[in-house]
DNA sequence: ATTATATACTGTGTATTACGATATATATAA
DNA sequence: TTATATATATCGTAATACACAGTATATAAT
């Protein structure tokens, strides 16, 4: 019960760094990113989790979208790309990802 | 401004996670965690935060306190220490810390 | 008929951290 | 003598990311 509250919160932050990731590698949509990220279970989330921080990223300008179409009468796709304030924004990140990784290392050295 | 608030996010539940750490190895008082804190700038947090976190890890049954006088006049200092609850709690905490980072390095792998 | 898959969106709630202040007691600097 | 810094703990309010649960549409499968 706490261990899942914990869970969410460690996602703070986390899932916003993940999803630029994965668009900086390559354009996706939404769906897809979340389907992904179904792999590992710590990343798990919901379409109501994705679209709002998609939606948030798009507006500061971290990232751009074009609709295209499916073939077989599936839904339309929303497709995000990266622009250059996001991918300066990722390596900044990148940055700070590797402090917090080497700040908890050491904290666990420690003991 | 806006990684300043990302990195306010990625704190959340890792700061928990860190404190736990840190009593883990031996009790500690609210002001020292802070201090040992400051070593790490991604970590860094003020008092408002460290004593409400502190406050709901003792409800949560994870720590217990206790007052202890100092000499030379000094204000009395709350020690923390961990309980058996706390520790089975940190336990779960490394092993899914564990899955995040190789979750991160599998999508920083992609690229 | 109903459920599942594929796709996207929205409104409300929860909980952690941040900001800024209060409080007390020494020691040091202006 | 007044102001500031250090050491220690607390509280009230704000900001905000993620969660829950629902809406919406169009196929395909049971």
């Amino acid at each position: 019960m706490k261990l899942e509250d914990w869970k969410s919160q460690i996602k703070k932050g986390t899932l916003e760094f993940c999803i630029l990731l994965m668009i900086d590698e390559k354009p996706c949509y939404g769906y897809e990113l979340m389907a992904k990220l179904e792999k590992w279970e710590i990343l798990r989330t919901k379409e109501s989790t994705i679209y709002p921080l998609l939606r948030r990223l798009l507006k500061e300008e971290f990232l751009t979208s074009s609709w295209q179409e499916t073939s077989e009468g599936l839904p339309p796709r929303k497709y995000y790309s990266i622009t250059q304030k996001g991918k300066e924004y990722l390596h900044m990140m990148l940055i700070e990802w590797d402090n917090l990784l080497s700040a908890i290392a050491e904290i666990k050295g420690e003991s």
